[in-house]
DNA sequence: GATGAATGAGGGTTCATTCAT
DNA sequence: AATGAATGAACCCTCATTCAT
């Protein structure tokens, strides 16, 4: 009721001071992960690297695994924000937008990677209805890759029965570059995975007249 | 003939015993892990579920770890077992042996759906050298797979610029059937996902003058 | 100058609560070996006693072999707390202050009785470098008798052809108090035990001319 | 009834099998704690060096207490066997017999040093009856200190107001070669902490008209 | 007599969570 | 709003002891 509009100053300073702290928390549990491993991350860790005290992350968030979904949901928002704006710089090309999404996403996890891996733990609340509000989210962020591919049918570019599970490929192959780092950092750098990753299901969809068009994209 | 040397019986029995327990206690971690989850699975709880006392799992196996190993390892073994004979099953052609080879992951992984989710979860001696074991076996067990994709390029079946990474593509689509059961479970058999996904990736890599051999398997 | 420098009152605070801490815990160790036994200092038994929870003691001691680390140091606190006043308030004479550093020592033995035995005890951690920090503790506690003994015989009152076995002799039959109690509390009070092994030990030492100025010590 | 005489072969053959069992698990113990120290003294441990089973052991002790308390014992029993004859051979003289009753004490310890600490850590069933026996045992063995020194007191020899304080401290002094080897053992070998103790002692009761006949063993 | 697989109480340790200040 | 000392359930692991074979 008070959210939208009208809020008196004393609410809307409470509201600042949760969304600096959440953040702060979100940071410090992002470099924590990046320098010790997600699993190093406990409450008491999670403090000290945040430079507060245990008693105020209960605070801001219920319990551990909130914070845990915090800082899931916070890797989805970075897609939110990042993603779209790749694809709006794209131009209108269907196809160029699908890589320019793609990209965006594999990034994003390249800067969350530790982060990312989380989704696939599972851990107590995630089972009941964090999960849930994961699967939306999730959903709602691959929606670009899905309207780009859905575009790109509907403009005789790609051929794909299923273009939504052509879309949730491509979300899987990007949290490959996380989950399976260890792998492919042998043998790859980012740029190098996102060219082939991309090169390779495109050949899978474009249809044979466009193919000329986007040698760019298919010739690793 | 059956075993290496002059096998005292007293010796055989022990290695039965031995044997017999594993599996009792690998079985009873899969059951434990598919009820309650992977992260439920505490030595105590392995002990109730499986029949027996805690101390008797330190009989069979050194540590919690070597537990978790062995339980990787048990999905890793069963791919050795189950894949090369679909392969062998699937005649001489590479792009059928490729697509035997992947149907038989998918089962196989199907049937250990939270054992496979195991190897993406960090534990801490799984970063030693029982990681390194991981890795060995993954990329062992995944040999059917590159074999025949090189086969197929070496026919001029497929076409690929990097072989080795679509194999791994297949691995990961595999083990994404468990990973993101939740999500395919909405919308697919895991036959429909075998054939939908190996259309997708075949679609990719089949050479230009082969699509019609393998209409089949292109065509959802 | 009280401590080291410019204190903010919360870590003076802290200092002191865990400084309290410590006490309770090593008086609530003491007091349960004195009841139960060294053999029965659990953490959880030790906790019980002291009337806080397990953790707790984790907050002050690193683990169990820091907090037997930490009784038996501070047994030999109360040595280099007690001896050097009482070996001050002996006078100038190296024998008095020699019979005056015995009794000391003997004391305070007594009033840890079981602490004491404790160094006996082979442990874990107390092999590789806590063994070291008390070997260390051992020598430097024991140097009252060591200086007493060189300087009477340096001053013609004793005759020693080597001073340092006879002090570690001393301390030995300081600690023997306690290792062989249930021996000598049939027959002796710590009083007449103190008279008569300081008695047997100086008759080997003294010299011939200094005989007659210790008679009171000599003779029990 | 039917210990003495007259045995039946079959008890005969028992009694010879429980010695020999005792026998191997003795020796076992002590290989064992001579090569991983006396704390690393379990069961199975034991079981394994002896070469039988665990069961075996609960055949011939009735819990592990039993065999430390046998193990102790063994030693106890070497007192008795060794020290009688050493003194025997030292002659008439008390002086010397008491000489060698400590020599022959020590190098027992020595060749039991593991074994000796034993009796200075409390276990359970140690306290109750076990302490008693080993009191016993241990005022037993060292009755040929005892009697030396009464023996000298008697011939004008030695001049000790305590002469059993005496024989104590010289058993004490034994085991501190055991107890206190890592300190001892950096300065001084076997034979020169026997000559060194031995001094000490005697120059602390050997009567003034007796020093002379014993400078060898007064001068170190 | 002998075995050794099996038991389970008990030990040390961690860490999410609470609450008095 | 913020602190951090305190809690205690739960975890992994060991080992003396038992008992069916």
């Amino acid at each position: 009721m008070s959210s939208s509009q009208a809020l008196d100053p004393q609410e809307a300073a409470r509201n600042a001071l949760a969304q600096s702290r959440s953040r702060q928390l979100l940071d410090a549990a992002a470099r924590l992960m990046e320098r010790e491993g997600s699993e190093a991350v406990s409450m008491q860790a999670l403090a000290t690297e945040a430079g507060v005290s245990v008693g105020l992350i209960y605070r801001y968030f219920g319990n551990k695994d909130d914070v845990l979904l915090a800082v899931i949901t916070d890797v989805l928002d970075a897609f939110s924000a990042k993603v779209p704006i790749a694809v709006a710089e794209a131009g209108e090309d269907p196809v160029r937008k699908l890589a320019a999404a793609f990209t965006a996403y594999c990034h994003v996890i390249d800067e969350h990677r530790h982060a990312a891996v989380l989704t696939y733990r599972e851990s107590k609340s995630l089972d009941e209805e964090g999960r849930a509000r994961i699967k939306q989210l999730e959903v709602e962020t691959s929606q670009p890759l899905r309207d780009a591919l859905h575009d790109g049918v509907a403009a005789g570019r790609l051929t794909a029965a299923d273009p939504d599970l052509v879309a949730y490929n491509l979300l899987l192959l990007a949290h490959a570059w996380a989950l399976k780092h260890w792998y492919f950092e042998r043998t790859m750098t980012l740029e190098r995975y996102i060219q082939a990753q991309l090169g390779l299901t495109l050949r899978g969809v474009i249809s044979p007249k466009s193919r000329r068009s986007y040698a760019d994209l298919l010739e690793p």
